[in-house]
Parts: structure tokens; sequence; C-alpha cells
DNA sequence: GAATGAAGTGAACCACTGTTCAGAGCATCA
DNA sequence: TGATGCTCTGAACAGTGGTTCACTTCATTC
């Protein structure tokens, strides 16, 4: 006889599956791609590992899900603060930088992740189209500001590379872990917006 | 009876162990650390695989000195410029910036090797020191730029990481081969000095 | 030229992981 | 409640790639 899901039972295994990649998502932020084998992440889940392919056809399927997911939610934040309409194309450029480094800095493992974390090549295309996203992003802002005549004329291309580049070195060394002292967070956003803007050409703010 | 290597014989030791090396990393520049295999490796050098291991206990260590003797020649190279004598410490910075980029895109398949490629772990770590090279060396001379009083307060450190992140991304993305009409070499390079300039806080140059 | 010992070979070995699959456990339907 | 079909299990399987080792080849010594 047909056998048909009941809605309670639908639920369920779209809870199963998001459950899945929730854990998969925290053990990769905990130990990386690499170490993030299927059996780990289907233990962290509390399933069997063969249960894993009932959701995804692969592992490679997963860690692509995982890694999208991640990157759409930062994207999305980051989108959301660049094409605000309140304030200067400058004044977004700088706050989107904090955006960026202090969502990086409260998870550092997940940021990692994303940005620097040795992964398969499914994942590694995934990074390259996040990092796209990211440049066009900054890129839009860049090229606002020139318009405005707030920023020097310049490729705002290579400029946004440069701003994902630089964040990106400066919080992934902190991220690896070993670092002296540990350089206080605060300090850090606001070296680093500072940076930014001089990046962009963005002149010195002058006295109120 | 007592066997003693003759002197021509320690020679061609040495000479197989540099070949070895060599086209590891040709192969490595070529492929990538992941594809890199034993076999593959040892293949190019016209020896059997298990032949390595008479120069090398380990595939990973054979993977080391390879990234050392890359990385090193990009130090040094790096250094030289920078420390060198002739030229204000801004200036010095653009050159630098300039060779650093210059080389990467001479040996694009070497610099993503050093730069990005996913590697094992070891790598990954030897990777982090030669990171962290690259920031000291830019880290000194901004330092000496602001003591000159020609660039702004600033965390050296910062900067430097944000100098080799911006210019690492810049060029890895045209590394990994797609992009579109693929930018002039020229153009690029001047657009990073620029962007470098910027970075440090440098004033535009004023007319002659 | 025979004895000796190191370098070099490459097929076999082994560890590690992603993937499969036959069966157990359950929910659904008549 | 029994029949059916789906989910879940976890041990077995398979591909991959680093490493080993018995053996061959070749240089050295006497």
């Amino acid at each position: 006889m047909a056998y048909r899901k009941t809605a309670a039972e639908v639920r369920r295994l779209e809870a199963a599956r998001e459950r899945l990649v929730e854990c998969a998502t925290q053990v990769v932020a905990e130990v990386g791609w690499a170490q993030a084998s299927v059996t780990a992440v289907a233990d962290a889940a509390g399933i069997a590992a063969g249960s894993v392919y009932q959701h995804f056809p692969s592992k490679a399927a997963l860690a692509v899900e995982v890694f999208r997911r991640a990157a759409s939610r930062e994207v999305d934040v980051l989108a959301e603060v660049l094409r605000s309409t309140d304030g200067s194309p400058v004044q977004r450029l700088a706050r989107g930088v904090q955006v960026f480094a202090r969502r990086a800095l409260e998870n550092r493992g997940l940021a990692h992740a994303l940005l620097a974390a040795p992964a398969e090549p499914s994942v590694g295309a995934e990074r390259l189209d996040f990092r796209r996203r990211y440049h066009a992003l900054f890129a839009e802002v860049v090229r606002e500001g020139i318009d405005a005549g707030l920023l020097p004329r310049q490729d705002g291309q290579v400029t946004a590379a440069a701003l994902t580049g630089a964040v990106g070195e400066v919080l992934v060394d902190p991220l690896g872990a070993g670092r002296t002292p540990a350089p206080d967070p605060e300090d850090l956003l606001a070296e680093l917006t500072a940076l930014a803007l001089r990046c962009a050409g963005a002149r010195p703010e002058s006295p109120p």
C-alpha cells in the first residue's frame, strides 16, 4: 500500500537534518575541516555514521552545505551594514569592517574555517565564491565613496580584495591561537578600522 | 672491512637529494600540496617511491624542506629590499610590495603554494612562521616610517599583517586561475603599490 | 675479481576514512 | 494486529596514499 509520510514525520526528518548541519558546523568550528570526519560529525549529532547518508549524498555535500550556511549568514550581515542607507559610504565602510571583524572575533573557530582552514576542494571552491561576494560588497561601497568624492580614484576590486585579505590576515593569526599576550579585541578593532579607512584612501576625520 | 664513502659518492648523494627537493618544489608549484603524492614527486625526480625515504624520514619532512627553501628565498629577497639603505622607508615599502607581488606573479604556482594552497598540518605550521617573518619585515619599515614622521602613528604589526594579507588576497585570486580578462600585471602592480602606501598612511606624493 | 655493504627498487603492507548494505527497529496503513 | 515500507544502525568494504622491506644493483675495498 502507498506509504505516505505524516507531517510530523517529515518535520522530524528535517529537524534531524537541521541538527546534523548544526552539529557539523560546530565540529568544524572546533576542530577544522580536516579533522571533521564523518564519524566525528555523526557522533556529535548522536547518530550513526551511515545515517549521515540519509540526508546527504556524500561528505562533500554536507561540508558544502555547512560552509554555505555559515558563509551566507556572514555575507548577509555584511551586506545589510554596507548597503544601509544611513551614513556616508566611508562611514558604512568603517562599520562594515567592524562588523566583519567583530563577528570573526566572536566566533573565531568558524571564522577560521570560513577564511583559512585547510579544506577539501569542494569547500575550497565554495570559499572562493564567498570571497568574491565579500569583494563585490566592499567594491560597491568603495565605488560609491569615489563617486561621492570621498575617496580617491582606485580600482575598487583590488581595494575590496585587499580589505578582506587584510582583515582576514590580521584576524587569522590571533585566531590560530598562538600569539603573545593576545591583544585587546577593542584595540584591534579600532586599529583595523583605521587601517581600512587609510586603505581605501579616506581622509583622516577633520576635527568636529 | 670498513666501507668509506668516497667524496664523489657523497656529492652524488647530495645532488640526488637536491634534485629531489627541486623536483618536489616544481610538482608542488604545478599541482599543489594535495596532489603532490610521494609517487608523483618520485616520478618527477626519476626515482622510485621508496628511494624518497633515503633522503627524508617522511613525506612531511620533505614537504617542510620544500616549503622552507622556497619561503626563505622569498623572505631573503624581501628583506634585502626593505632593509636596503637607499630611499626613505616609504619608498622602500613601495619597492618591497612591488617585489613581493612581482615575484608572486612570475611564479604563480609557487606563490599559491606558499600563501594559500591547502596543505598538511606540518606545512601549515611552517606557513604561519613564514607569514610572521613577512610581518616582522614590514612592521620594521612601517616603524621606521613612523619614527621619521612619514607615516601616522599606528600598530606596525597590524599594518604589516594587513599588507601581506592584502597583497596575498589580491594575488591569490588571479593566481587561482579563473578570472575575467585577467588584468594587466603592470596595472595590478601599480594599483597594489598605491594601495599599500595608502594602507600605511603615506601621504600621496607631492608634485616634484 | 671476490667479498662487502650501501643505495635504490617497487610490490606489498597498513592505517585511515568515506561509503555501502543487510538487517533491526518503528511508524503507518488496512 | 499484522503487513508494509521507511529510517537507522554499524560492521564490512574499498580506495587512497604513506611507509616498509626483501631483494637487486652497483661502488668500494682488499
